[in-house]
DNA sequence: AGCACGATTAACT
DNA sequence: GTTAATCGTGCTC
């Protein structure tokens, strides 16, 4: 194992609801302010193309939404709400609008970064939502668009666990009530 | 130039 | 269960 660990453009480039579900047990680190922070990837769901009405790329190719359409294993990140972050992987081919919004994170390393961007939360608030783990990550615009394919960079995604099949819970991904059906209800959400 | 809304969160009742 | 916070984005005029 003295290779990288790192999950490849290839690995990335497949259908994103396969990516989805396997981006479970991966591992997302960070490095922010000198400190490495590391963790596994418990929640997930997947948004494919300007014909799934619950996707931002519905819009078709626009300046925010242009990453989707880039090489596969880069950041997409997008501000909503007036105040929150999200992060996603973009997936897929290139040309081909789709992405997995990272939704929850186990840490592992580095809690004493992640303490001082989550002070006055409890430890297990830390990082159960979308909005929530890139405050505790550091993670905002300025990554937009990095490759997460390249180790020990600012972000990156390594290979972790194999999550087995009989832990992993499969719905209709949230947030997303004003979107007509299917959409709605397709079940692309996946969690540990 | 103006407008309605959002892949959320935290603090309420 | 309900709601304010807060502003970039995409759409209409």
């Amino acid at each position: 194992m003295g290779l990288s660990s790192c999950l490849t453009s290839d690995w990335f480039s497949r259908d994103v609801i396969v990516v989805a579900r396997e981006l479970l047990g991966m591992h997302l680190s960070r490095v922010i302010d000198g400190q490495t922070i590391r963790s596994r990837i418990t929640e997930t769901e997947a948004y494919r193309g300007e014909e799934d009405l619950a996707c931002h790329a519905r819009a078709g190719k626009t300046r925010r939404t242009a990453v989707m359409y880039g090489p596969p294993g880069h950041a997409y990140i997008y501000f909503t709400y007036g105040m929150h972050w999200c992060l996603n992987v973009v997936c897929m081919p290139e040309n081909f609008p789709a992405a997995v919004l990272i939704r929850a994170l186990e840490p592992l390393d580095g809690l004493m970064s992640i303490a001082s961007r989550r002070t006055g939360r409890p430890r297990s608030e830390w990082t159960n939502g979308p909005a929530k783990l890139t405050r505790a990550l550091g993670i905002d615009k300025n990554l937009n668009g990095v490759d997460l394919t390249t180790p020990r960079s600012l972000l990156w995604i390594e290979r972790g666990e194999v999550v087995p099949e009989d832990q992993v819970i499969c719905g209709p991904r949230v947030g997303i009530n004003n979107v007509p059906e299917p959409w709605r209800s397709l079940p692309w959400r996946f969690r540990i």
